[in-house]
DNA sequence: TAGATTGTTAATCGATTAACAATC
DNA sequence: TAGATTGTTAATCGATTAACAATC
């Protein structure tokens, strides 16, 4: 049962899973909850709820065999199914992200770019295109796209997500500082830098005193 | 006592932050945790107490004042303060967050980035500098830095990280996808792009069947 | 005054942790 | 067998929500 997980697990798995990768093939075969507790500073039987969400292959006194928790994580997470992504608006951040072929790695794979900014299209070093915006529609649908991403200026963002839903668009991945008003069905995760400064400068206020 | 903040009351404030400067002067002048809770799909009494955190100039009838609320979570987030903060790893993405001057309005200055290659050394279009990390230590101390950045690849990044911290940062935005080891008053934020995809894929799972 | 809205106290819910039996 | 480690059931903790008195 796969289903119910909670977003708190979902958040560590992926955590887990690139430590593992990150093991060196020669190291330990297996690996212990309370192993994995200590590296990430979690309480133990935490780890182990979280790993039997995706996993019951653990064996009292040997723990966890690390190349098939590996795939078990990997399959879980669906980094093995890949999922095709465009992304609108294609300034610095934009291109950054279409450039990083580092997606590739956790099952994403983004298509291409698109702007309205005629001087901005044509093709990155890396080969991918950006293509002006009145094609969006056309190719979403045709490749049957469900992801996108949007990197457009705050004032543009909400118009940008419309658009995006409206050729079938399911999960948004949100970098524009804004909420966005979407149907219950439509996932949307904000990727808020506001936040993140947030919480360090929160951090900075109370130690540095 | 703006000490025991829950950090998920503090990951909301951020939120309310944007939305309430993006209304247009214009309009009210007055917003009410209802007209707030509707807007973020969230509870209103949930909006009532993460506001009293901050605030405790709300009126019953009326709600709270747009403009004093503004300042009171600016202040309490510490975007008035602005913080000096360094980035070592100028690759695309370290340039990309060099570039952009939008973290300013979150009271984030980012002073220079560092990088072993000496390729990568010189100035951003924007004029700000890109420095060789045996410089590091020198300018991070001078100027008092507290805040690091890390846009290294995974290899280097808990290397990185312990020369950040010898040097006086105690907060860090690791943007490499691994895990850290720090001293326990060392703040790390991992800007997680992998869980943000786990996410997503996640939704896509259960939704496109 | 009546009604909308705040702030607070108590109840609920969910996630983390503790305790422990099962087992390799 | 003894000990380490798993998986599960019960207890605890913290955050969300419900109920309600205070007040503009």
């Amino acid at each position: 049962m796969q289903k119910g997980i909670s977003k708190s697990t979902l958040s560590r798995l992926p955590v887990y899973l690139q430590y593992l990768k990150s093991l060196p093939k020669s190291s330990t075969d297996n690996i212990s909850s309370t192993m994995l507790a200590g590296t990430f500073c979690l309480g133990e039987v935490q780890v182990r709820k979280d790993l039997a969400s995706v996993s019951n292959a653990g064996k009292p006194k040997i723990g966890y065999n690390v190349s098939s928790l590996i795939l078990e994580l990997e399959n879980f997470l669906g980094y093995n199914n890949v999922n095709d992504a465009v992304i609108i608006g294609a300034g610095r951040l934009g291109k950054a992200l279409l450039g990083f072929n580092g997606f590739r790695q956790y099952g994403l794979n983004i298509v291409a770019a698109f702007d309205v900014d005629e001087n901005k299209l044509g093709k990155t070093p890396e080969g991918k295109s950006i293509i002006t915006v009145s094609e969006f529609s056309n190719i979403c649908s045709r490749l049957k796209i469900h992801i996108g991403i949007i990197t457009v200026p705050t004032e543009s963002a909400q118009a940008v997500c419309n658009q995006m839903i409206e050729n079938g668009i399911l999960a948004i991945w949100n970098f524009a500082p804004t909420h966005l008003d979407v149907p219950p069905n439509i996932l949307v995760h904000n990727e808020n830098m506001a936040l993140s400064l947030a919480l360090l400068s929160n951090h900075l206020k109370e130690n540095t005193k």
